[in-house]
RNA sequence: GGCGAGUUGGCGGAGUGGUUACGCAGCGGAUUGCAAAUCCGUGUACAGGAGUUCGAUUCUCCUACUCGCCUCCA
């Protein structure tokens, strides 16, 4: 069986995975808040864990994984969205959430095995919460429910804080019922105005961490092996989790490795509203940037690693899965050859995967060209339209130039042949000429409406 | 200030205690009416300093720089 090595967060070393169960893996993965777009840089965890969730399946079988990935519809980001627009909340979120599949199914992600919506896990939200009260680890002030960072000893040792430390940064919020300025929300009171449920502490909602909490606990267990998330997460989110969830479950241990995937940029900077380089996964697909370029693009990258998202990186990942389709779509799929399976195994080296599948093409090896991009989550069963040869016909621009070709072949006047094919290579169009005949390709750059002047 | 990640050739990006990936671009050649495409060949790198070692880009320490987090942002 292939050995699987992963960098685990928690003790900052890679380590040889060992499943709790080989015949149940399971993975958490923290999904987004629904209430707009998934913006680039959210399209990173997914395809990451995508990677490890195919990668799992290979290994210990496909029935064997149990992948969660939550939608979090229960957040003040949403509510504001509400408020602002006058739509009611449901509608903005079942909207964001059908969003979130398309544009995640477009860069070639699998949907995981469960999805759960925190407003379907608010009675075990609260079941924690009692729970962790009743153990002494939490306790409700002024409607609010906080968790004692105090009673977690361990508290902090996710990212390397300690509570001392994160107080001196000052930057916490201050709240007269708050025991240690670092206890943090797991249940707060509701208005009027804002979605809630009853509780033993009155009508409120929950807290942001204890959601993942819940919904972890709910459908893989006390102890389970895989949490993953962006690092912006590790704290305080994932730290908040492992609170919550090693205090409510004391014997338990949560989860056993913990993987974050480093940011993205765009040309070299942080992908912001106010910087202006601020888009969407869907605005990519819309200017007919392939799904399975962000996705090729995104895996060049180690995922421990910042990934600069840059027009010329784009550029070159679709020159290159154009050429590999041609070649690839000649023949079916092999098994993935063992080579690129260490590879991901090795902490998921998928730049090194994409190495390797340039030394298939390089060799001509179509079938195991085919196996490694399947594996990897690109190209199906057939060739993706966009990398199509003939996504338009130019069989009459083809007789045009090659009956020029010969007359001009015999006068020796090649000015006309010149001509147009600096029109073509104008359109986007590359134009082969050999002895046996005239080959037109749509480039990336094709633009039919420059071929009317022909 | 605290915590963490990183710094590899023109660009992107792996990896290794000794033999200098890979892709793109470049250069040379084959081919071509000219090109393109293709094929063959080819140059350039491990932030700086100290240490460990027979030997370090790879291990340790220090410095510099970059980035992220410390505010319910993946």
């Amino acid at each position: 069986m292939t050995t699987l090595k992963l960098h685990n967060t928690k003790t900052r070393k890679r380590e040889v995975f060992t499943p709790i169960d080989p015949n149940n893996v399971r993975m958490y993965v923290c999904g987004p808040t629904v209430y707009d777009r998934a913006h680039l840089g959210n399209a990173r965890p997914v395809i990451v864990f995508d990677v490890l969730y195919r990668l799992l399946r290979h290994v210990y079988g496909a029935d064997h994984v149990t992948y969660v990935r939550n939608f979090t519809d229960i957040d003040d980001k949403i509510n504001a969205r509400s408020a602002q627009s006058g739509r009611p909340i449901g509608q903005i979120t079942d909207e964001t959430t059908q969003w979130f599949l398309d544009d995640m199914a477009a860069v070639g992600a699998l949907e995981p095995d469960h999805m759960p919506r925190a407003t379907q896990y608010v009675p075990q939200m609260i079941a924690m919460i009692e729970d962790l009260i009743a153990k002494g680890h939490a306790y409700a002030a002024e409607g609010h429910v906080l968790f004692a960072v105090d009673s977690y000893k361990a508290y902090g040792a996710l990212s390397g804080r300690s509570v001392d430390d994160m107080i001196a940064g000052a930057r916490v919020e201050v709240a007269p019922y708050k025991r240690n300025p670092m206890d943090f929300v797991l249940w707060k009171p509701s208005d009027a105005d804002t979605p809630g449920w009853d509780s033993p502490w009155g009508r409120g909602r929950p807290g942001w961490h204890i959601e993942c909490s819940a919904m972890a606990f709910d459908l893989l267990g006390p102890h389970f092996d895989i949490h993953g998330g962006g690092n912006d997460l590790m704290f305080p989110h994932h730290e908040n989790e492992i609170a919550q969830s090693c205090c409510a479950h004391p014997a338990s241990g949560f989860a056993d490795v913990w993987l974050h995937n480093e940011m993205l940029q765009v040309e070299g900077k942080k992908m912001s509203k106010s910087l202006g380089n601020f888009f969407t996964v869907r605005d990519l697909l819309d200017q007919g940037v392939p799904g399975e370029v962000i996705r090729f693009v995104m895996l060049s990258t180690h995922y421990r690693k910042p990934m600069d998202w840059t027009q010329s990186k784009r550029e070159e990942a679709e020159k290159t899965l154009r050429k590999w389709y041609a070649l690839a779509i000649t023949q079916d799929a092999g098994a993935p050859d063992d080579v690129l399976i260490g590879l991901l195994a090795d902490d998921l080296n998928t730049a090194g995967a994409i190495t390797h599948l340039h030394k298939l093409a390089g060799a001509g090896d179509a079938a195991g060209l085919r196996a490694g991009l399947r594996m990897l989550g690109m190209m199906g069963d057939l060739m993706p339209e966009w990398a199509a040869q003939a996504a338009f016909d130019l069989t009459d621009y083809e007789a045009f130039l090659s009956d020029a070709r010969v007359t001009a072949m015999e006068t020796k006047d090649f000015s006309h042949v010149d001509r147009i094919k600096a029109m073509l290579t104008h359109a986007g169009v590359q134009v082969k000429m050999s002895k046996d005949g005239v080959i037109l390709t749509p480039t990336a750059d094709f633009d039919a409406d420059k071929l009317e002047v022909l």
